[in-house]
DNA sequence: TTTAAATTGTTTAGCATTACACCAATAAGT
DNA sequence: ACTTATTGGTGTAATGCTAAACAATTTAAA
Protein backbone atom coordinates (compact mmCIF):
# COMPACT_ATOMS: atom_id res chain seq x y z
CA UNK A 1 0.00 0.00 0.00
CA UNK A 2 2.90 2.26 0.22
CA UNK A 3 0.95 4.92 2.44
CA UNK A 4 3.73 8.00 3.74
CA UNK A 5 3.09 7.81 6.97
CA UNK A 6 5.11 5.92 9.87
CA UNK A 7 5.08 2.64 10.35
CA UNK A 8 3.61 1.43 13.71
CA UNK A 9 2.81 -2.52 13.26
CA UNK A 10 5.55 -4.62 14.19
CA UNK A 11 5.93 -6.83 11.14
CA UNK A 12 8.82 -5.68 9.16
CA UNK A 13 8.68 -7.04 5.22
CA UNK A 14 11.89 -8.15 4.74
CA UNK A 15 11.57 -8.48 0.88
CA UNK A 16 14.40 -9.64 -1.55
CA UNK A 17 16.75 -10.05 1.66
CA UNK A 18 14.90 -13.26 2.76
CA UNK A 19 15.71 -14.73 -0.86
CA UNK A 20 19.39 -13.61 -0.64
CA UNK A 21 21.69 -16.44 -0.15
CA UNK A 22 24.19 -14.06 1.40
CA UNK A 23 22.09 -12.74 4.21
CA UNK A 24 21.00 -15.73 5.00
CA UNK A 25 24.60 -17.42 5.20
CA UNK A 26 25.79 -13.99 7.23
CA UNK A 27 22.55 -14.36 9.73
CA UNK A 28 23.45 -18.36 10.26
CA UNK A 29 27.31 -17.75 10.81
CA UNK A 30 26.63 -14.40 13.52
CA UNK A 31 24.53 -17.19 15.13
CA UNK A 32 27.42 -19.77 15.00
CA UNK A 33 29.87 -17.63 15.99
CA UNK A 34 27.88 -16.21 19.43
CA UNK A 35 26.96 -19.99 20.62
CA UNK A 36 30.43 -20.83 19.67
CA UNK A 37 31.72 -18.08 21.85
CA UNK A 38 29.32 -18.60 25.02
CA UNK A 39 30.68 -21.96 24.58
CA UNK A 40 34.51 -21.25 24.65
CA UNK A 41 34.90 -17.70 25.93
CA UNK A 42 35.96 -18.63 29.40
CA UNK A 43 38.70 -20.94 27.54
CA UNK A 44 39.60 -17.61 26.07
CA UNK A 45 39.30 -19.61 22.67
CA UNK A 46 37.54 -17.57 19.53
CA UNK A 47 36.78 -19.18 16.22
CA UNK A 48 39.57 -17.90 15.10
CA UNK A 49 41.91 -19.06 17.33
CA UNK A 50 40.21 -22.52 17.41
CA UNK A 51 40.90 -23.19 14.01
CA UNK A 52 44.38 -22.37 14.36
CA UNK A 53 44.96 -24.65 16.99
CA UNK A 54 43.10 -27.29 15.16
CA UNK A 55 45.17 -26.96 12.28
CA UNK A 56 48.39 -27.67 13.82
CA UNK A 57 47.08 -29.94 15.90
CA UNK A 58 46.57 -32.01 13.05
CA UNK A 59 50.00 -30.92 10.84
CA UNK A 60 52.68 -30.54 13.58
CA UNK A 61 55.46 -28.48 12.13
CA UNK A 62 53.85 -25.76 9.68
CA UNK A 63 55.01 -22.73 9.45
CA UNK A 64 53.24 -19.24 10.63
CA UNK A 65 52.53 -18.66 6.83
CA UNK A 66 51.70 -22.22 5.95
CA UNK A 67 48.61 -22.07 8.57
CA UNK A 68 48.03 -18.60 7.72
CA UNK A 69 47.42 -19.53 3.64
CA UNK A 70 45.53 -22.86 4.62
CA UNK A 71 42.85 -20.58 6.61
CA UNK A 72 43.06 -17.98 3.92
CA UNK A 73 44.25 -15.62 6.83
CA UNK A 74 46.77 -12.80 6.71
CA UNK A 75 50.58 -13.53 7.72
CA UNK A 76 50.29 -10.53 9.86
CA UNK A 77 47.28 -11.56 11.71
CA UNK A 78 49.29 -14.88 12.50
CA UNK A 79 52.06 -12.90 14.86
CA UNK A 80 49.54 -11.77 17.88
CA UNK A 81 47.28 -15.14 17.16
CA UNK A 82 50.21 -17.45 18.17
CA UNK A 83 51.41 -15.07 20.68
CA UNK A 84 48.85 -15.50 22.47
CA UNK A 85 49.07 -19.01 22.16
CA UNK A 86 52.40 -19.07 23.15
CA UNK A 87 51.44 -17.42 26.00
CA UNK A 88 48.59 -19.93 27.33
CA UNK A 89 51.11 -22.84 26.42
CA UNK A 90 49.14 -24.21 24.35
CA UNK A 91 51.37 -24.79 21.34
CA UNK A 92 55.08 -23.13 20.89
CA UNK A 93 57.56 -22.00 17.89
CA UNK A 94 60.50 -23.99 17.23
CA UNK A 95 63.18 -22.53 14.78
CA UNK A 96 62.39 -24.46 11.35
CA UNK A 97 65.28 -27.07 11.05
CA UNK A 98 65.95 -25.70 7.08
CA UNK A 99 65.03 -22.52 7.02
CA UNK A 100 66.38 -19.65 9.98
CA UNK A 101 63.35 -17.21 8.82
CA UNK A 102 60.39 -19.41 9.65
CA UNK A 103 59.37 -21.26 13.12
CA UNK A 104 57.63 -24.64 13.14
CA UNK A 105 54.56 -24.71 15.31
CA UNK A 106 54.29 -27.55 17.38
CA UNK A 107 51.60 -28.46 20.18
CA UNK A 108 52.98 -28.57 23.78
CA UNK A 109 52.09 -31.25 25.95
CA UNK A 110 49.41 -29.60 27.83
CA UNK A 111 48.02 -27.64 24.30
CA UNK A 112 47.13 -31.50 23.61
CA UNK A 113 45.11 -32.22 26.65
CA UNK A 114 43.71 -28.74 26.50
CA UNK A 115 42.52 -29.32 22.67
CA UNK A 116 40.64 -32.37 23.78
CA UNK A 117 38.53 -30.54 25.98
CA UNK A 118 38.33 -27.82 23.75
CA UNK A 119 37.39 -30.29 20.66
CA UNK A 120 34.62 -32.18 23.06
CA UNK A 121 32.56 -28.97 23.77
CA UNK A 122 32.91 -27.68 20.05
CA UNK A 123 31.50 -31.06 19.08
CA UNK A 124 28.98 -31.10 21.27
CA UNK A 125 27.91 -27.81 20.22
CA UNK A 126 28.02 -28.96 16.44
CA UNK A 127 25.96 -32.09 17.66
CA UNK A 128 23.48 -29.38 19.27
CA UNK A 129 23.19 -27.47 16.29
CA UNK A 130 23.17 -30.22 13.91
CA UNK A 131 20.26 -31.97 15.38
CA UNK A 132 18.01 -29.54 14.09
CA UNK A 133 18.70 -30.47 10.50
CA UNK A 134 16.52 -34.28 9.51
CA UNK A 135 19.26 -36.54 9.82
CA UNK A 136 23.39 -36.90 8.56
CA UNK A 137 22.45 -37.57 5.22
CA UNK A 138 21.31 -33.83 5.11
CA UNK A 139 24.13 -32.37 7.26
CA UNK A 140 26.20 -34.25 4.76
CA UNK A 141 24.68 -31.99 1.60
CA UNK A 142 24.73 -28.89 3.46
CA UNK A 143 28.45 -29.18 3.96
CA UNK A 144 29.22 -29.92 0.72
CA UNK A 145 26.95 -27.16 -0.72
CA UNK A 146 28.77 -24.67 1.77
CA UNK A 147 32.04 -25.57 0.07
CA UNK A 148 30.04 -25.30 -3.43
CA UNK A 149 29.54 -21.31 -2.41
CA UNK A 150 32.77 -20.80 -0.79
CA UNK A 151 35.13 -20.92 -4.11
CA UNK B 1 52.19 -40.55 11.11
CA UNK B 2 52.39 -37.36 13.16
CA UNK B 3 56.37 -37.46 13.44
CA UNK B 4 57.94 -34.35 14.88
CA UNK B 5 60.19 -33.05 11.59
CA UNK B 6 58.99 -30.46 9.71
CA UNK B 7 56.17 -30.56 6.93
CA UNK B 8 57.03 -29.63 3.77
CA UNK B 9 54.51 -31.53 1.76
CA UNK B 10 52.09 -28.96 0.31
CA UNK B 11 49.02 -30.93 1.65
CA UNK B 12 47.26 -29.35 4.74
CA UNK B 13 44.58 -31.64 7.09
CA UNK B 14 42.05 -29.76 8.38
CA UNK B 15 40.57 -32.74 10.12
CA UNK B 16 38.00 -32.34 12.58
CA UNK B 17 37.57 -28.05 10.76
CA UNK B 18 36.16 -29.98 7.38
CA UNK B 19 33.07 -30.99 9.48
CA UNK B 20 32.34 -28.66 11.30
CA UNK B 21 29.06 -26.36 10.21
CA UNK B 22 30.32 -22.61 11.79
CA UNK B 23 33.68 -23.00 9.60
CA UNK B 24 32.07 -23.86 6.04
CA UNK B 25 29.70 -20.90 6.89
CA UNK B 26 32.27 -18.63 7.73
CA UNK B 27 34.13 -19.78 4.75
CA UNK B 28 30.92 -19.15 2.60
CA UNK B 29 29.98 -16.18 4.01
CA UNK B 30 33.10 -14.52 3.33
CA UNK B 31 33.16 -15.73 -0.20
CA UNK B 32 30.01 -13.77 -0.49
CA UNK B 33 31.04 -10.75 1.57
CA UNK B 34 34.29 -10.60 -1.42
CA UNK B 35 32.02 -11.29 -4.32
CA UNK B 36 29.67 -9.03 -3.27
CA UNK B 37 32.25 -6.33 -2.52
CA UNK B 38 33.55 -6.42 -5.69
CA UNK B 39 30.10 -6.04 -7.71
CA UNK B 40 28.68 -2.73 -5.79
CA UNK B 41 32.04 -1.32 -3.56
CA UNK B 42 32.39 1.30 -6.89
CA UNK B 43 28.77 2.18 -5.89
CA UNK B 44 29.70 2.43 -2.51
CA UNK B 45 27.83 0.00 -0.68
CA UNK B 46 28.24 -2.67 1.92
CA UNK B 47 26.32 -5.51 2.36
CA UNK B 48 25.10 -4.10 5.62
CA UNK B 49 24.06 -0.77 3.88
CA UNK B 50 22.31 -3.08 1.31
CA UNK B 51 20.16 -4.69 4.29
CA UNK B 52 19.23 -1.40 5.46
CA UNK B 53 18.50 0.10 1.93
CA UNK B 54 16.14 -3.24 1.40
CA UNK B 55 14.61 -2.78 4.26
CA UNK B 56 13.57 0.67 4.49
CA UNK B 57 12.74 0.32 0.55
CA UNK B 58 10.03 -2.20 1.94
CA UNK B 59 9.11 -0.57 4.73
CA UNK B 60 9.13 3.44 4.95
CA UNK B 61 8.51 5.27 7.75
CA UNK B 62 10.63 2.80 10.18
CA UNK B 63 12.47 4.35 12.72
CA UNK B 64 16.11 3.66 13.18
CA UNK B 65 16.04 1.43 15.61
CA UNK B 66 13.29 -0.51 14.28
CA UNK B 67 15.54 -1.02 11.30
CA UNK B 68 18.14 -2.06 13.91
CA UNK B 69 16.33 -4.73 15.44
CA UNK B 70 14.84 -6.08 11.76
CA UNK B 71 18.54 -6.42 11.17
CA UNK B 72 19.57 -7.58 14.33
CA UNK B 73 21.97 -4.48 14.67
CA UNK B 74 22.98 -1.91 17.37
CA UNK B 75 21.12 1.67 17.50
CA UNK B 76 24.21 3.47 17.79
CA UNK B 77 25.13 1.39 14.49
CA UNK B 78 22.44 2.76 12.52
CA UNK B 79 23.44 6.32 12.74
CA UNK B 80 26.90 6.57 10.75
CA UNK B 81 25.43 4.39 8.41
CA UNK B 82 22.08 6.41 7.68
CA UNK B 83 24.59 9.53 7.49
CA UNK B 84 26.11 8.13 4.93
CA UNK B 85 22.76 6.66 3.12
CA UNK B 86 21.41 10.41 3.30
CA UNK B 87 24.68 11.85 2.08
CA UNK B 88 24.68 9.91 -0.62
CA UNK B 89 21.12 11.06 -1.40
CA UNK B 90 19.35 7.72 -1.04
CA UNK B 91 17.22 8.28 2.16
CA UNK B 92 16.17 10.95 4.60
CA UNK B 93 15.13 11.17 7.98
CA UNK B 94 11.98 12.97 8.63
CA UNK B 95 10.76 14.15 11.95
CA UNK B 96 8.28 10.90 13.23
CA UNK B 97 4.85 12.46 13.35
CA UNK B 98 4.09 11.02 17.19
CA UNK B 99 7.27 10.51 18.73
CA UNK B 100 9.74 13.92 18.73
CA UNK B 101 12.69 11.52 19.75
CA UNK B 102 12.84 9.63 16.99
CA UNK B 103 13.38 10.21 13.07
CA UNK B 104 11.17 7.66 10.16
CA UNK B 105 13.55 6.75 7.40
CA UNK B 106 12.03 7.19 3.63
CA UNK B 107 13.65 6.47 0.17
CA UNK B 108 14.40 9.49 -1.75
CA UNK B 109 13.46 9.40 -4.86
CA UNK B 110 16.97 9.36 -6.56
CA UNK B 111 17.81 6.50 -3.68
CA UNK B 112 14.47 4.54 -5.61
CA UNK B 113 15.85 4.34 -9.15
CA UNK B 114 19.75 3.85 -7.33
CA UNK B 115 18.23 0.70 -5.45
CA UNK B 116 16.93 -0.54 -8.40
CA UNK B 117 19.94 -0.49 -10.38
CA UNK B 118 21.65 -1.91 -7.13
CA UNK B 119 19.32 -4.68 -6.41
CA UNK B 120 19.71 -5.45 -10.49
CA UNK B 121 23.22 -5.74 -9.80
CA UNK B 122 22.73 -8.08 -6.15
CA UNK B 123 20.29 -10.51 -8.15
CA UNK B 124 22.67 -10.64 -11.02
CA UNK B 125 24.97 -12.24 -8.74
CA UNK B 126 22.65 -14.04 -6.33
CA UNK B 127 21.74 -15.83 -10.01
CA UNK B 128 25.52 -16.46 -10.71
CA UNK B 129 26.10 -18.11 -7.56
CA UNK B 130 22.65 -20.28 -6.94
CA UNK B 131 23.79 -21.79 -10.41
CA UNK B 132 26.16 -23.69 -8.46
CA UNK B 133 23.39 -25.95 -6.96
CA UNK B 134 21.11 -27.89 -8.72
CA UNK B 135 17.81 -26.44 -8.91
CA UNK B 136 15.44 -24.07 -7.30
CA UNK B 137 13.78 -26.88 -4.64
CA UNK B 138 17.69 -26.94 -3.64
CA UNK B 139 18.38 -23.37 -3.24
CA UNK B 140 14.90 -22.93 -1.19
CA UNK B 141 15.93 -25.99 0.67
CA UNK B 142 19.45 -24.24 1.41
CA UNK B 143 17.74 -20.96 2.67
CA UNK B 144 15.01 -23.24 4.44
CA UNK B 145 18.04 -24.78 6.03
CA UNK B 146 20.01 -21.02 6.66
CA UNK B 147 17.28 -20.00 9.06
CA UNK B 148 16.74 -23.09 11.18
CA UNK B 149 20.48 -22.44 11.92
CA UNK B 150 19.72 -18.58 12.43
CA UNK B 151 18.03 -18.92 15.76
C1' DT C 1 -0.10 16.19 38.72
C1' DT C 2 4.17 14.97 39.93
C1' DT C 3 7.70 11.67 39.79
C1' DA C 4 10.23 7.76 38.32
C1' DA C 5 11.43 4.69 34.65
C1' DA C 6 12.01 3.60 29.86
C1' DT C 7 13.10 4.86 25.00
C1' DT C 8 15.42 7.39 21.01
C1' DG C 9 19.19 9.18 18.65
C1' DT C 10 23.80 10.17 19.42
C1' DT C 11 28.65 10.21 20.89
C1' DT C 12 32.46 8.02 22.60
C1' DA C 13 35.50 4.37 23.87
C1' DG C 14 37.38 -0.22 23.61
C1' DC C 15 38.06 -4.41 21.22
C1' DA C 16 38.87 -7.67 17.44
C1' DT C 17 39.46 -8.33 12.52
C1' DT C 18 41.24 -7.19 8.07
C1' DA C 19 44.19 -5.10 4.82
C1' DC C 20 48.24 -2.87 3.38
C1' DA C 21 52.82 -1.18 3.22
C1' DC C 22 57.20 -1.74 5.14
C1' DC C 23 61.49 -3.82 7.31
C1' DA C 24 65.63 -7.03 8.40
C1' DA C 25 67.05 -11.55 7.90
C1' DT C 26 67.32 -15.23 5.00
C1' DA C 27 66.67 -18.13 0.94
C1' DA C 28 66.53 -19.08 -3.93
C1' DG C 29 67.42 -18.16 -8.79
C1' DT C 30 70.45 -16.30 -12.36
C1' DA D 1 78.09 -12.20 -6.98
C1' DC D 2 73.84 -10.24 -7.56
C1' DT D 3 69.10 -9.82 -7.89
C1' DT D 4 64.70 -11.33 -6.50
C1' DA D 5 61.44 -13.65 -3.45
C1' DT D 6 60.06 -15.16 1.02
C1' DT D 7 59.50 -15.15 6.15
C1' DG D 8 58.39 -13.29 10.55
C1' DG D 9 57.41 -9.21 12.38
C1' DT D 10 55.86 -4.20 13.06
C1' DG D 11 53.03 -0.34 12.32
C1' DT D 12 48.96 1.79 10.61
C1' DA D 13 44.54 2.68 9.01
C1' DA D 14 39.75 1.21 8.21
C1' DT D 15 36.11 -1.48 9.64
C1' DG D 16 32.55 -3.67 12.57
C1' DC D 17 30.76 -4.80 16.99
C1' DT D 18 29.79 -3.75 22.15
C1' DA D 19 28.97 -1.24 25.84
C1' DA D 20 28.41 2.85 28.35
C1' DA D 21 26.90 7.29 28.88
C1' DC D 22 23.98 11.42 27.76
C1' DA D 23 20.03 14.85 26.69
C1' DA D 24 15.55 15.00 25.03
C1' DT D 25 11.41 12.90 25.23
C1' DT D 26 7.85 9.59 26.14
C1' DT D 27 5.53 6.39 29.12
C1' DA D 28 4.16 4.41 33.53
C1' DA D 29 3.50 4.76 38.34
C1' DA D 30 2.33 7.01 42.59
Amino acid sequence: MADDSNKTDQTVDFGVLNHLLGYRLRRAQMNFFSKFSEVCSDLGISPGLFAIIAIVERNPGLTQTAVAQALGNDRSAMVAAVDKLEKMDILERRPAINDRRSYALFMTQQGKAFFQTLNERVMEHEKIMASRLKNDEELEWLLNTLDVLSQ
